[in-house]
DNA sequence: AGACGGAGCATTGTCGACAATCGACGATGA
DNA sequence: TCATCGTCGATTGTCGACAATGCTCCGTCT
């Protein structure tokens, strides 16, 4: 290929000041545009890039040392996956959540757990019980430390077990959609109001229900512990504009 | 551009052979990207191109009278929306849904189309009665008619009014790209195994209970709607090897 | 005969350049 | 001063060519 040992060697180096880089290096994916999606996609999470950011394609190009070719490839994945919105010949930027959009999350959220839930349900084995508990324990020790950004990975983890468990692809591909979002939101929440903190507590019934044999319990349980998390959303969007976040957008392709 | 005239003229008459064409001539799409991405998803869709079979890049470029770029660009998009399979440097292929792949759809499908109802059902206005009555007799007139195409089409169209009604953006977008899958799988089993058949009164319990007034009736009758759908599909699959249509695939990306 | 290896082909991945479009800014006129 | 229009810069859309990869098929060796 035209220069890629170059290119190859410069990717790791490509935009070193802030990546909280994933633990273990991992050798580059085939394509770039694989390996580029990745990466803009957990700026975006990690709120690297803030939601209203536009994404210039010369300057990402030219940031992850690539042609435009494969990043609008990358940018394409991101935008059908409700991440960021483009409109043609004006510009592309990172979503920027609506009131609207957030209650749809929640509710959908609600929906989405119960049904994982059912299905989960009669394959609750030792591993997974084994499973909630760490993954609980990684919450609470978040939450200890003070460490939002971990509260929020670790709760998205926490949550995700069920979805894991219940071995419906379809529903997994579903839930990391809407992951997606909610932990756009989450981030751009804490930016905006400080510690989104949970309690230190506030997972414990749930871990309890998701523990105990009554399936129904679970279901209410649900609803009540995204009924917390939603009250104090609620709170937090009502002492603000209609549009949650800096500035409106106009409209959006897909 | 390079032959900018040439290549919107050749547009139109690109496909001239099978297409079932949208009766009014929309102009052309602001971009090439979109315009693909449409034919390619009803070419999919209405079985014109069959699960399985490749889609070549240079092959499809020329017959879209575009380069590869926004072929690609448009190919990115179905393959997000879970209807083409790519692998890469190797190739492209239309979807083949497994066994496990419908028996997810049906159940997901379940949970949707529960949650639609709860969310639009203090919404029914007259308009709602009205035009769920239309699309039932549209059902209705299809099955007369004996057109098994119209048939599965007007069948998604009456499922649809619900999302559509409950005015929530998620669950609508949510709907659409199951409602997608749903379709390749209709199209499929219609093919393989004759008229796929929904009975002239099958939706008749349906539209009653949508128009009633206790929504634990009309939870009931969305389970049972979907069960008496999935028993024949389950009958239908059950006599064949467990990758349902033509040949298995390897390994796929997304 | 069968297994192994290499060459060729088909296909996708990437690049750099050019064209089309949009939005903002400034000039011009009333 | 204000409204209108044209120009210009910024950004995305599209193109054609070339590179890299994976698969197949054929020859060769055992």
């Amino acid at each position: 290929m035209q220069s890629r040992s170059t290119i190859q060697a410069g990717i790791p180096a490509a935009k070193p000041p802030k990546t909280g880089a994933p633990q273990i290096a991992r050798l580059p994916k085939a394509t770039f545009r694989e390996h580029i999606a990745e990466r803009l996609r957990s700026a975006i999470l990690s709120g690297e890039l803030l939601p209203g950011a536009a994404l210039v394609e010369t300057a990402l190009a030219e940031q992850f040392q690539v042609s435009r070719a494969p990043l609008r490839e990358a940018l394409r994945q991101l935008i059908e996956q409700g991440l960021v919105s483009t409109v043609p010949y004006t510009g592309t930027h990172v979503v920027q959540l609506t009131v609207a959009d957030v209650h749809e999350i929640h509710s959908m959220r609600i929906t989405l757990e119960r049904f994982a839930f059912e299905q989960a349900w009669p394959m609750r084995d030792a591993r997974f019980r084994k499973e909630l508990l760490r993954r609980h324990a990684v919450l609470t020790e978040a939450i200890d430390r003070g460490d939002d950004a971990a509260c929020i990975a670790a709760e998205l983890e926490l949550h995700s077990l069920v979805y894991e468990a219940c071995g419906h692809g379809l529903l997994q591909r579903t839930w990391a959609s809407l992951r997606g979002r909610l932990q756009l939101y989450w981030a751009a929440h804490h930016r905006a109001h400080g510690s989104r903190g949970p309690k230190r507590d506030s997972h414990d019934s749930y871990v309890a229900a998701a523990l105990g044999d009554d399936i129904d319990t679970m279901r209410a349980e649900i609803g009540e512990h995204m009924q917390r998390g939603a009250a104090q959303t609620e709170k937090f969007l009502r002492a603000r504009s209609p549009r949650p976040f800096t500035t409106p957008r106009k409209g959006s392709s897909t």
